[in-house]
DNA sequence: GAAGATTGATCGATCAATCTTT
DNA sequence: AAAGATTGATCGATCAATCTTC
């Protein structure tokens, strides 16, 4: 029945508001620059990297990890802003990005790299870049277990 | 205009995915042990530590860096069911953990220092734990600037 | 009926507007 | 009016139930 030490609290706060602090930075700095959220952004980038601009839904559910009520909630709303239509493909449905979603996902890269960069890379010293990452996909890998 | 290289992108997705996987195991391991969510285990910790029970909702919000309307619909959700209770002092409330409160965040706690232990501390290797920390003490500091 | 997707119900988060006590 | 808090409206997430196509 152990609990965290002084050391440990301080660690695991330390940990939860530096995740937070990334992760709400580079959602604001892309949504101040083109109105896309977090999830707006991780779905048509998808479509552009995985499927040169268009995925069946169900793979795009599987790269995001995302239930599939979650992703077709999202798809609606993104369809009516006209960022992406669906197009049936008997039971299946393609999922094709238009031009106004390229155009909002091409804005949003540069945005979305230079915030990646400024609120995580430039903090972590060269030196010890190795030995972080490394630790970071240990954490992947036991946390997801 | 630059975008993230190879490795850059391997490196965000990472630390994307080490992110949510801890967080994710906590509140999955406290919430089948205890029934609470991630919003209510943080509220009464803070109420037992902090203020040894009860606090004013105004430092309950800021030392939880939460909206004053999120608190109070937190805490009227937490009330009805009985984990706390409201008072009134003026216009301001004081906020006080009942004993359903602190059996449950009793409950609780070793579970949630366990998930830590599991999920993010037993992936740093001792031997890079002071550079480790470090850097994240700094991406909190940059990243929330 | 199995695979693929959507919908209803409900909960949680956020913004702006409102109410209350001083 | 200022400080403290709540409420209405709306959006997003999740579960279970349902609909559709094969």
């Amino acid at each position: 029945m152990e609990l965290l030490d002084d050391t440990e609290m301080a660690r695991w706060t330390l940990w939860k508001r530096a995740t937070d602090a990334v992760w709400d930075a580079i959602v604001h700095d892309v949504g101040a620059a083109t109105g896309l959220s977090g999830a707006d952004f991780a779905v048509l980038t998808r479509l552009v990297e995985l499927g040169d601009g268009s995925l069946r839904q169900q793979e795009l559910a599987t790269s995001l990890g995302w239930q599939r009520s979650r992703l077709s909630r999202q798809i609606s709303r993104m369809a009516t802003r006209g960022l992406l239509i669906r197009e049936a493909d008997g039971a299946a449905r393609v999922i094709a990005i238009t031009k106004a979603g390229r155009d909002a996902v091409a804005e949003a890269r540069p945005v979305h790299a230079a915030a990646i960069h400024r609120a995580l890379f430039d903090s972590v010293p060269a030196a010890a870049a190795e030995q972080f990452w490394s630790t970071i996909a240990t954490i992947v890998r036991i946390a997801a277990e």
